[in-house]
DNA sequence: TCACGATATGCATGAAAAAGCATAACGCAA
DNA sequence: TTGCGTTATGCTTTTTCATGCATATCGTGA
């Protein structure tokens, strides 16, 4: 625009990044199946365990309980099988429909994270006023 | 994948949209500028008042001001011009670099909306097993 | 010089979300 | 049948964040 965007703008530029969320969420707006949650169930696919998935990824096992709950009253049918009890004292893993939903929410996502970025890269540069 | 995705996934996508965030944030990862303070920086320039956008808007006076304060400290310099006193009791308008921001979000924004929205369209696809 | 209306800012209260604690239920293996 | 480790779940505490209230500051016009 002029001068003084050059000189003001750009020593901040490296010091900005861009963040996103995304999200599924119902018809009233409530958060369905977001990158945590969606990361969680990767893990939990991985690890073979929520309490193994939780220690990784550092969130509290209460908590991914209520959420992995809320996931499934959504969708009406289990996206994980779980085992209680046994010689290792339970285990959980994807089912089918979890794993579908993992890998497609996975492909979408990588999508979304190029363009965003593609999109960002312009941004700074609008600003930036070249 | 199989007969019983078809089942179950089905009757539920109507019921799933899409919902997303973007913003700026510091190297730390602080929120910096989002969907929110964008508005409302676009709602002060139109109005010429914070009170008046904040009123608009359904935002408190007293958070978005910190938010404001947070933005330019951020940023190093003023992307509002404020003015206190006289006739009207004060007033608010953007800057040049302020317009400059509020333009490049704009045209970012209004170009991850086609985007994501065209990737959630195959999302879709992917889990309802075309 | 006084009143007005908007900006500027500290502080206290409240609500929502996350974390943390406790404990039951379960099923294999010793 | 007892111990172990994990899933399952209620309840309490803490933290975080927004809201709301009070009040100071400022500059013009009457």
């Amino acid at each position: 625009m002029n001068q003084a965007m050059e000189t003001k703008f750009k020593p901040r530029l490296d010091q900005i990044k861009l963040d996103y969320k995304i999200w599924l969420a119902d018809k009233d707006g409530n958060g369905i199946l977001g990158d945590g949650k969606w990361r969680m169930l990767k893990m939990i696919g991985e690890k073979g365990s929520l309490k193994a998935a939780c220690e990784e990824l550092g969130y509290t096992y209460r908590r991914t309980w209520g959420n992995i709950k809320k996931i499934e009253d959504f969708f009406g049918f289990p996206l994980l099988e779980k085992h209680r009890g046994g010689a290792e004292g339970g285990s959980m893993a994807l089912t089918e429909e979890g794993k579908l939903l993992v890998r497609a929410f996975d492909k979408f996502h990588s999508g979304a994270d190029t363009l965003i970025q593609k999109g960002f890269i312009k941004f700074l540069d609008d600003i930036s006023n070249k």
